[in-house]
DNA sequence: TTGTACGCGTTATCAT
DNA sequence: ATGATAACGCGTACAA
């Protein structure tokens, strides 16, 4: 409805349906609600003017009497990329058979940015939080104050190992352990690990399982092969151009994420080097083309779509059953899955 | 604040910060918006409290007294594809710093799902619409209604011209022209048109580039040369394998979508044919390793994030500001950039 | 089976 | 400069 060129709310409404039938709003709104209080024909007649009305629930009025929101917030450290936007699809996969909306974050990798979009969602304007943790968050407070506002939250992949609640990752020890092995296999001497960050758990997991594969096999090892990347992939490509123009460049790289894989090719072009003659590359990441790259990626593919959909079921079970239980302070692995290709050789 | 377990939102409100200072309500409300009434020493100690209890008002109340949310739909085809991406990041790094929240949405290429979805949109859950039309968006009652119930609706890329309203776009037509004649120039003979629908205005406006690009040649030209092509991958795979198998081939291919181009890539290493020697291609892609591809892809490249920050800027302009007009019926054009690599030949 | 009254948290209007 | 009251739209305890 318009009043003076400006749109007004004043759409049907519970009163307005409730006038027009001749009936309480209440009983209306019972109707609605299918309450066993009211007749069938009632509720018929009042079904069926809705219907005809169009007649949609003011969604505020709802949650502020309802004390909730039918709304997650999704937050992620960044939006060009292939994993993260395969588990937000899995996520809404789920939450919008429950009629369930998602309020998308990006913290664009900053602690800060993170901090200020928590700050906006400890009012209740969601219901829960579906989180992967920027690589610069160290301290916690923020995620400790939603926690002990009793805001469910759920971790996925980059997780926070101190907050008591469920968290959703890969077996990435496993497959940092894997990824090395296999280069070892082929042959490598000397493999560089490519890590974002020391503070996120799935650099931490991951260069584990890498250096226990080099500690395990009897190549010799410096702490100098670990290589701490920065955010902007210019950087990166300077940081790699520069060991892959070295004489005593490695002749293996195990990139932890994706952004780094890709860093490595632009280096590589860089420096005229080829895979896998010169070097060989086994990178974590969920590009769908990895293997339409020059050369193809050998890659750790994370089942990102699965990962969604057990966060928000897991979550739809805790928001819509009565009387459920804190989410459980417990880890849950799924497994990764190794495709090998040209850039560790055939 | 736990209640047996079960967390309550009876947080920090108004009314408990008027108990706490000997206050009403109403004064509360006004010292922390700052009005001129209110006398400077009870602004401070209200300030002063708010900041200490932490205080966050209540979005659905203020929403509800109101009748706006603060809140903006962004409704998209896919999630996993850059473009959309880069435009999602566009829209949010402006509408954040006004403080408005980003409900997302992927209708999966599916009308009914995006009737679904703007069906829970008309009730006043968002203040505007950010949107791309699905492929299969042929009818548009839906967003009819959106635009006669008075809901800001912008459109970029994938736009509706019916809608009087501001559309966001790229000069398609224009680089349908210049991809075409770039493979005319580069020789080609035969160039088939690979179309995801006919139904999306930018598979219609390039087209049409690509057929006067075609007229304005001497090339013969045949209808059968436009391929319409379908959702899946595997089929599209299918297809494009099918026609190139033939002896009749074409010798460029215009993909007007980064989907169909990857597709090709698969099918042509189906069929072992190369780039450029055997065809050659160029597509509309933001893909940001069309660089590391093998071959390298000839990519129009979108500006996407300049597209998302323009809607949002217009849409805030809208919102933030008293009695603005409704959005003008126009649409503004933002220029692609062609990104000239291998597979179209150096 | 239906109606009345109230409150969720906020802000605006009207009083004082 | 501050307080009382009403209203946004909904759902429910209580009344009839």
């Amino acid at each position: 409805m318009f009043i003076n060129g400006k749109f007004t709310m004043s759409e049907v409404n519970i009163k307005y349906l409730a006038e027009k039938l001749g009936l309480s709003p209440s009983t209306v709104s019972r109707a609605l609600n299918d309450s066993y209080e009211i007749s069938q024909p009632t509720k018929d007649r009042v079904n069926q003017l809705a219907k005809a009305l169009n007649y949609q629930p003011n969604p505020f009025a709802r949650s502020l009497r309802e004390q909730k929101s039918k709304t997650i917030a999704v937050i992620i450290p960044e939006r060009i990329n292939n994993f993260f936007s395969q588990v937000i699809d899995g996520i809404e996969e789920i939450t919008q058979q429950y009629g369930y909306h998602l309020l998308v974050y990006s913290t664009h990798e900053n602690v800060e940015t993170e901090k200020r979009i928590i700050s906006y969602l400890l009012n209740g304007r969601v219901d829960a939080i579906v989180m992967s943790v920027s690589s610069q968050t160290k301290y916690i407070d923020h995620l400790q104050t939603v926690f002990n506002k009793g805001v469910p939250i759920i971790f996925f992949d980059r997780i926070c190992q101190e907050i008591p609640t469920t968290k959703f990752i890969t077996n990435d020890y496993e497959n940092g352990y894997k990824a090395t092995f296999h280069l070892i296999e082929k042959g490598c001497k000397k493999i560089y690990f490519l890590l974002l960050s020391k503070e996120i758990s799935i650099g931490r997991e991951r260069l584990r399982g890498y250096l226990d594969a080099m500690k395990a096999s009897s190549l010799s090892f410096d702490e100098s092969w670990v290589i701490q990347c920065a955010q902007k992939e210019e950087e990166n490509i300077r940081l790699i151009s520069g060991f892959l123009y070295g004489m005593d460049r490695p002749d293996g790289i195990v990139a932890s994420v994706e952004k780094l894989a890709i860093a490595t090719y632009y280096a590589a072009r860089e420096t005229k080097l080829q895979m896998p003659k010169d070097f060989r590359m086994i990178s974590f990441s969920n590009m769908r083309i990895a293997g339409l790259l020059q050369p193809s990626l050998t890659t750790i593919s994370q089942p990102a779509l699965k990962i969604g959909m057990e966060c928000a079921e897991l979550l739809m079970k805790k928001l819509t059953k009565p009387n459920q239980p804190a989410l459980e302070d417990r880890i849950i692995v799924l497994p990764s899955q190794i495709i090998l290709r040209e850039s560790t050789g055939k």
